[in-house]
DNA sequence: CAGACCAATGTAACCGCATTCATTTCCGGC
DNA sequence: GCCGGAAATGAATGCGGTTACATTGGTCTG
């Protein structure tokens, strides 16, 4: 590690200019065989790879996309560990734990993995098109430094809705391109990605309408500014109308999105009385509500129909099994990556926005037989 | 975006030179209050964002970090989907699709999930660190080229073990860092983060066998070319030696680390007789034996003990839920970018190595009551 | 065989920032 | 009001590549 070798090192090796050397590496076809059969060697001998930062600022592009995401749920702090030299062997100290676990635990990062997901998505289809993908999480108010940290390095950068302010975004967006992911379509010039939130619902609202024979369903909304529990409940409400029903007529419970919600609402609908369907704008609220259900004897679908949005992996092992409508989470990561690509390849094209289809998945817990 | 502002063009306006622009961003107290005050004042109204690369070239660092990852499965090809520009709706296409499914999904991504838990470790612990993250998934043979492609972007690089070619790593470091993680130690000069395999193991045996009363129990093991399943067999193979019984008369079984291997060799088990406890090598094999035990209505753990290894999610929600020892995965992410960073401040340190503790949790496959 | 062209290679000018070293400004003490 | 030293600022250089342009050496043509 004594010197890392340069462009100027292995021309030097091959007895070749360092634009000879460039050549071998970025248009091998335009250096005679021979020579570049002796630059290549030069490469090998020498273990030289190239500096991106000094390949990214003369080609003014870093072949980097970002991902920026809001935080993850802030950990606690770091579990401390001994580090050990390889003459020592580390044996003191506690190699393992024992731990007893009595309850099943509270299943908590569903908006993680979503993201999750959508880094899945992205990541492929980043390396597909030869991009080298940058991950970044915000946390709290520094958020916006680790956002423009990243601007800086990146050809383009892919943001969750919401996890950046919009005037931050505004300047961003002057430096390099912006997609903006799972957002409402807005009215700034980004590019967009967002999934048909209201379309969905309002199949599921029918599915579930067929189901009752008709009857007015109980609908479990999440947090207020939440958009895409704003969209799903267009959707609902769309279908509603469409079915000649009073939406006065429904019943609107509002949680959280998270699961104790649910089960705290799944309660109160067990004293006050059961709709004769309920649905709930996420998954997890869903869960919590089965759960009470379950506690109670309630019988699903028979007594009740229950009905989530999203598609997380819980919903598809619940019992009964979580009818939902599942969206597209690796696609998404994939398309914001399309589009960002698109826009790079043609920076004036009007701003661009792709909408994903979601699947209405039907499943026990909706579906009354015979 | 019709020119990206340049240090020169901040210097301009602010009427001083560029080394002072640059003072104000990197070393603020070494430059007079007013005059800061007027580059920032410059730094806003021209939406200057400094360039990494330019940065990275100069400063001979780039305050990335390279994670490397062994391919996610391939998936399949893109869906393909319509791009529309913002006046234009996109209503036309479909814009949902509607699903009956009928059995739960075969869950496959185990590995995927493990990867996930430690790039968000990795992502945590670099951020606290001020550093950036830049992940790199191989696949196939171009894996190596990733890897290269990442060694000149980052300050250094961590690998999960057998995701890159010993002869490559060995190159790579001898341009930058790397940390292998999860690997076995080798004589290499790399540093590493490893798990307690073989010390989880050997107390989870000792447990099994506190619960069968000395029994023998039935050794299910992964792949043979498992690095971390031959820990294990070591941990296992202690405790059973050191409780006085003989290797010998330990029926071994082997599967591929999948959830169907398991449920066949626990239907064979149902046949040919059961054994007072059987311990896998990982979770998922476990949960298939599972499976085939309560589909031949075999009682765990009054007829058999099963137990895991990994501690993945399922395992946890599984009937009965199974024990298991759970690997540190956040915390395999974070030591890695720990260990790195100390390797930063210390290139010339001996070989570092950091051994994490592992969990074993006890729960109903596994613990026979009064 | 000279002139024209083309392919292969070399030369040198950036790319945008950090930083060293020289220069200027500021301030307190007299 | 002047001087000396510290603080603030500016000029210049290097980081490691890419690439436009110049140069060289051949090959082809008439």
């Amino acid at each position: 590690m004594s010197k890392v070798p340069t462009v100027y090192d292995v021309a030097e090796r091959a007895g070749v200019s360092i634009a000879t050397v460039s050549r071998v590496l970025r248009t091998p076809d335009a250096v005679r065989p021979v020579t570049r059969e002796r630059v290549l060697g030069a490469v090998t001998e020498l273990g030289y790879v190239p500096s991106g930062s000094a390949r990214g600022l003369a080609e003014r592009r870093t072949g980097v996309l970002g991902l920026y995401f809001p935080g993850f749920d802030a950990l606690d702090e770091a579990a401390e560990f001994t580090v050990f030299t390889d003459d020592d062997d580390g044996a003191a100290g506690d190699e393992f734990s024992i731990v007893h676990e009595a309850a099943p635990p509270e299943d908590a990062g569903a908006a993680t993995l979503f993201l999750d997901e959508v880094l899945r998505g992205a990541e492929l289809e980043a390396w597909r098109r030869g991009f080298v993908l940058m991950v970044g999480v915000g946390r709290g108010d520094p958020a916006t430094s680790v956002a423009r940290d990243m601007a800086g390095r990146v050809d383009g950068l892919v943001v969750l809705a919401n996890s950046v302010p919009d005037d931050v975004l505004e300047r961003l967006s002057a430096r390099i391109p912006i997609v903006v992911l799972a957002g409402p379509r807005r009215g700034d010039s980004n590019d967009h990605v967002t999934v048909s939130n209201a379309q969905g619902m309002a199949a599921l609202t029918r599915h579930v309408l067929e189901q009752t024979g008709g009857r007015v369903p109980s609908y479990l909304a999440g947090p207020v500014d939440s958009p895409d529990g704003a969209q799903r409940w267009q959707g609902f409400q769309r279908a509603i109308a469409e079915a000649g029903l009073d939406l006065a007529d429904v019943p609107v419970l509002r949680g959280d999105f998270s699961r104790a919600a649910g089960r705290r609402i799944g309660d109160e609908l067990v004293r006050s009385g059961l709709p004769p369907a309920l649905m709930s704008s996420n998954d997890q609220m869903a869960l919590g509500v089965l759960d009470a259900f379950a506690a109670a004897g309630v019988r699903v679908p028979q007594d009740v129909v229950v009905t989530g949005f999203d598609g997380i992996d819980a919903a598809a092992r619940s019992h009964p099994r979580l009818t939902t409508v599942r969206q597209p989470m690796t696609e998404l990561g994939r398309a914001a990556i399309e589009v960002m690509a698109r826009r790079l390849d043609e920076p004036d094209a009007p701003p661009m926005s792709v909408r994903l289809p979601v699947e209405v998945v039907l499943r026990d817990s909706s579906v009354r037989r015979g």
